[in-house]
DNA sequence: CATGTAATAT
DNA sequence: AATATTACAT
């Protein structure tokens, strides 16, 4: 299923202990489609969550067991209270943090929930990777608290420490605990969702690595410079020195590099035979392939498949290139790669975005949005070299989807993301 | 063990 | 389609 692209959330071996289970989160929400996909989002990554669509329905549930609600999130044009008002009354009710979620972004909006005490606002409509980590706000507090003196917020079912047991791989049933909450959805084949609930918990971890060009890149020069002969994945793994990364990733990668190749040469063997090349991904031109004498291939600059750019004779000495990761944003957990060429090369930094990071793990896999081309390497004796930025020929380009900046790309992304999740909500409830 | 390869799964 | 995973031979 789609699990693993929808499911990310950062559990690793060290921070294991944080982890929504056994967060209670309270979702105010009155249309009851938004809630229900909210709610199913929450649950998916591990939140116990409960409901309400009026704001008195909100109010009961924390007047009853407020102790037992640890998060709160909320809508906040209910149509039994005034906007501000929810806040207020559940701010009065719960020590919980509040966050509000509203299609509502106009400015004003925001800052008057966050000054009537919202602790994060979140303008609709809602993607995973909003949601997923907000019980670390639950965390935050509760650290807060706990430094001002009163401890009074404590978790129901120690979610903060204890609950990495619940969470190791091959003790699934212990997390089942959480599905005995108000049997709402306990009229549906049990068996089907439990499985799914589990499958869902225990697919957390993982997430695709997606070979982007800048990624490949690296992978080609630890080629280069390890020779045929040393090209081995354990060695390209340490040469390639991308945190995270792991061997199996290479090996992965390598197989197919090297079945890449070795098609590549057959269709070389048939020289310039038309049609004998299917469009592949690989040769994205179509028809007629577009190579120099030298066999140096001058790549569109719209190519997504990794296994372009041929691997060099071992004597070709590649400068001593310095890789250097660096987070972009700090909130961000996309890497920025950037690789810098001394000398005689242009050094060009490109940016990229890549789902490696297996410790700070995180699950957006977002396509590359490179805006240099693939980097093709002759195959011939002479080298050429990496970047070749040229954007002379390109008039009749067409591929509207190069024009759009890198914000715009990653915007639909997202949005692509939680269609597709979506998608399979309906898919799987209804 | 680590690796290469094919087949298969997600 | 791109990666991951597995099985098996080396």
């Amino acid at each position: 299923m789609t699990c693993e692209q929808v499911l990310s959330v950062e559990v690793t071996e060290n921070n294991a202990g944080s982890f929504p289970i056994g967060v209670r989160i309270l979702v105010v929400e009155s249309d009851p489609t938004c809630l229900r996909i909210v709610s199913k989002m929450l649950q998916v990554f591990g939140y116990e969550v409960k409901t309400a669509t009026r704001a008195t329905d909100a109010l009961h549930i924390l007047r009853e067991k407020e102790d037992e609600i640890n998060l709160i999130l909320t809508e906040t044009h209910l149509p039994d209270m005034d906007q501000y008002e929810i806040l207020e009354m559940v701010g009065e009710l719960s020590s919980s943090p509040i966050v509000v979620f509203s299609a509502d972004n106009n400015e004003s909006t925001i800052l008057g929930c966050l000054f009537k005490g919202a602790e994060l606002y979140l303008v609709k409509p809602v993607i995973k990777n909003d949601v997923k980590n907000l019980w670390q706000l639950t965390y935050r507090t509760k650290l807060k608290t706990a430094v001002s003196g009163e401890g009074s917020n404590t978790f129901h079912g120690g979610s903060a420490e204890q609950n990495t047991s619940s969470l190791t791989v091959g003790n699934p049933s212990s997390t089942m605990g959480m599905t005995d909450q108000k049997g709402k959805r306990k009229e549906l084949e049990e068996t089907d969702n439990d499985h799914e609930y589990i499958d869902n918990l225990t697919a957390l971890k993982k997430s695709k690595l997606v070979w982007t060009n800048e990624l490949h890149n690296i992978f080609l020069q630890a080629l280069r410079i390890l020779g045929v002969d040393g090209a081995h994945p354990k060695k390209i793994l340490q040469h390639m020195n991308v945190p995270g990364l792991k061997k199996e990733n290479v090996s992965s990668h390598l197989q197919k590099y090297r079945l890449y190749l070795k098609r590549e040469q057959d269709g070389m063997q048939k020289t310039m035979v038309r049609d004998c090349r299917p469009s592949s991904t690989f040769n994205p031109q179509g028809g007629p392939m577009s190579v120099h004498s030298l066999g140096f291939v001058h790549s569109p600059t719209h190519v997504n498949s990794n296994y372009n750019g041929i691997l060099i004779p071992n004597y070709v000495q590649v400068d001593s290139q310095s890789k250097q990761l660096c987070p972009s944003y700090p909130n961000s957990n996309h890497t920025e790669i950037i690789t810098t060429t001394d000398g005689s090369f242009s050094s060009f930094d490109q940016k990229g975005k890549y789902s490696v990071d297996e410790h700070l793990n995180q699950g957006t896999t977002l396509s590359n949005t490179g805006t240099h081309g693939p980097t093709f390497l002759g195959n011939s004796q002479q080298q050429v070299q990496f970047p070749l930025p040229q954007p002379q020929p390109l008039p009749e380009k067409e591929d509207e989807s190069e024009i759009l900046d890198i914000a715009t790309m990653e915007e639909l992304e997202l949005l692509a993301m939680e269609k597709e999740f979506l998608e399979d909500l309906k898919n799987d409830l209804w």
